[in-house]
DNA sequence: ATGTGACTTTAAGTCCGTG
DNA sequence: TCACGGACTTAAAGTCACA
């Protein structure tokens, strides 16, 4: 079930954002962009464009591929039990 | 100048397809999206989303954050002149 | 087989609020 | 501090004709 990659995507940026410790609305602002926005990314309801990618990426430190390795939320399915 | 993630993102998108010696045209079908849409997105003209760039990653056999690994593309002389 | 400007439709992204 | 809804504006999605 990889249709979601918003909400992949929104875990991550919800993960490292928890990390660093600040808020939704002060990883918008660092983002430039709108609170609920954020929120709505997280949940995984927006469709995010490269440029807010790159920008959110910016905000949290990490480059914008980090936002797109599901590695650690969605683990190979490798039976390693 | 990381201003321009539609540029680096849609040179990956080349790279990439002409790896698999396909054209846009073939791409674009794969993807479900349009030939000239293709040929946007890699000339850095559009600005694309998340599911498009699932779209393109899956049609181009590699996982999302393969389209973001700037590496080859912008190697790392740090040069920041 | 691809680049590009113009165009319409759809969704991204903002901003107001409430619980 | 966050989820979520409604209404709004701007930009992305998607298509076309022609170079």
């Amino acid at each position: 079930m990889s249709n979601d990659i918003r909400i992949l995507f929104g875990k991550n940026v919800r993960k490292i954002r928890i990390s660093m410790g600040i808020s939704q609305e002060e990883l918008a602002f660092r983002c430039g962009l709108h609170r609920t926005y954020i929120s709505d990314i997280e949940r995984g309801t927006r469709n995010v464009s490269l440029e807010n990618i790159e920008r959110i990426a910016h905000a949290l430190n990490v480059p914008p591929k980090d936002l797109f390795d599901f590695s650690s939320i969605e683990p190979k399915d490798d039976q390693e039990t």
